[in-house]
DNA sequence: ATGGCAGATGTTATCTGA
């Protein structure tokens, strides 16, 4: 199965691609941020119409998340992380599909640094790792997908030394998500594409996307009950090329349907015949 | 350091994003 992570930046401005890399990628379960709608102006009946069921998440102007599903629907289990009654923005949804638990986020951008933007940031990446560490322990299976606003390590930006002090790359911000990854969750795009350039975001400034001038923000993590069943992970980067793109590309995991049995050998070679199979040509790990 | 582009709101401009 395919579970996708797409920040659209406004779902509605962003339909006809938005419907367009469903046509061609066939996820079957795929995270959206930045809606940018209200509850009530998400495009529900396009979604259904393209094959999903949906919960979502609105908001008027800004943030908003949803959870699309092919296959059987998304029984939503939380909206709002815990921790902060006072906090009302639209960045987290999560639902249990199956046997799977799926979180979509959108992780505050935080700058500019310092202030209360950033603050309000940390806060919420706290309140995020206090959350999933309860999902560890539930052991059941868990994904954590959505923009995070983070670049991991200086492999995920294209200049490291110019984003030291901004927000996305903040050594408080970095050091966060190392925790959240030392509970144990996998980072799939990085796991299935060791040492590799990959970004998911591109600047729609100075032509960033032309000189490949971008960064790695979009994780999908993966629980250890479900990290053995990773087959490939990458990012459609191409559709950041096509006409009225968003800022950002969608990333996708594939995973076994049943466990594997195999040994790690050859499991590594089952991986590259099958990406070769699966994966459009101008999708780039 | 600035400003470049884009979406939403709802103006003839402002805010936010990353």
């Amino acid at each position: 199965m395919i579970v996708a992570t797409y920040n659209v930046n406004g779902v509605n401005g962003r339909l006809p691609v938005l419907l367009q890399w469903l046509a061609e990628a066939k996820p079957d379960i795929l995270c959206l941020q930045e809606l940018k709608a209200p509850q009530e102006r998400f495009p529900i009946d396009a979604i259904r119409h393209a094959g999903f069921s949906a919960v979502w998440h609105g908001q008027k102007s800004w943030n908003g998340v949803a959870i699309l599903s092919r296959g059987a629907a998304p029984v939503e289990t939380r909206r709002g992380l815990p921790g902060d009654p006072e906090d009302e923005q639209s960045r987290y949804i999560e639902a249990e599909i199956g046997d799977l638990t799926i979180a979509c986020l959108y992780l505050p951008n935080g700058n500019p640094w310092p202030g209360p933007k950033f603050d309000y940031k940390l806060r919420w990446f706290e309140r995020f790792i206090t959350h999933a560490k309860t999902h560890l322990k539930s052991g059941r299976r868990v994904i954590l997908a959505g923009d995070f606003n983070v670049m991991p390590t200086e492999l995920d930006v294209y200049r490291p030394e110019r984003w030291i002090d901004d927000a996305l790359f903040r050594i408080e911000v970095r050091d966060a998500y190392a925790r959240l990854i030392k509970q144990g969750w996998t980072d799939a795009v990085r796991q299935a594409n060791p040492g590799q350039r990959i970004y998911t975001f591109w600047d729609y400034f100075r032509n960033a996307y032309a000189r490949n001038a971008g960064l790695r923000i979009d994780h999908i993590l993966l629980s250890p009950s479900i990290a053995d069943r990773l087959v490939a992970a990458g990012v459609d980067r191409h559709a950041r090329g096509w006409e009225k793109a968003s800022d950002h590309a969608p990333s996708w995991v594939i995973l076994e349907d049943e466990p594997s049995k195999r040994t790690r050998a050859s499991k590594a070679s089952l991986k590259g015949g099958r990406a070769k199979k699966r994966r459009n040509p101008a999708r780039t790990g």
